[in-house]
DNA sequence: CTCCTTTATATCCGTTTTTGATATATCACT
DNA sequence: AGTGATATATCAAAAACGGATATAAAGGAG
């Protein structure tokens, strides 16, 4: 099944990508979700896109659907990508916070 | 003044990096405090430590204090180190409130 | 029917980012 | 004198990213 590493820390792009795919989508609706929910201020090119569906697909975060038309590769998330978006969404959270936190105390003190 | 490019997107390192500048530290005890405050989950070795400190300076995020000891270069977030700061919480917070809200959906509608 | 744009997947290859390893030196303690 | 922690720095390689390019089919305009 799963042949890659697990990936810990999830870079921008994989995140969206991941997320996109909560919901059914190919490759290009990926480019195009993304763009549109960030109203243009994140972009993914083929490049990138296509070098992270594979990597993954091999991590078994995503998979194809067995069902997809000849010119459209459907993906989804796994079960296994649900958990580790889930997983994500908690670190990013503390991360914020972290930084929402120190920025709050100095602002107590530093006056 | 800043010569570097102005950065969009931060990276977690430099997230890091740039929260944990916010009080006035050296190279070291920035590696120690991310360590503890991720409580081991992140860490930030010396290679990506002065790397990114050196980019942080040129792009004027963060800078050096004159008045450190010979053996201690001590630094600590800028003007507009703190305000880049805040635009990335804004958009890390964005990204955590869609991937919520993709899964809350994905919850409602997957019954 | 032809041209053009959009859709759609895919890879090349250079740039940027990250990181393990290594080097060097000081300091504290035994 | 020796050991471990403190402290900064760089090298060289790996990993991640992304612009450009290639290919091809579908849809619409004229």
């Amino acid at each position: 099944m799963a042949k890659g590493k697990s990936l810990d820390e999830l870079t921008d792009p994989v995140f969206y990508i991941l997320v996109a795919l909560v919901e059914p989508r190919h490759g290009y609706a990926i480019m195009q979700y993304v763009e549109e929910e960030t109203n243009g201020m994140f972009k993914i090119g083929p490049a990138t896109l296509y070098t992270i569906i594979k990597k993954l697909v091999d991590a078994d975060l995503i998979e194809a659907e067995p069902d997809s038309e000849p010119r459209r590769k459907t993906y989804v998330t796994t079960a296994a990508g649900i958990s580790k978006l889930e997983e994500e969404i908690k670190r990013r959270s503390r991360m914020v916070d972290l930084a929402k936190e120190v920025l709050q105390t100095k602002g107590r003190k530093g006056r």
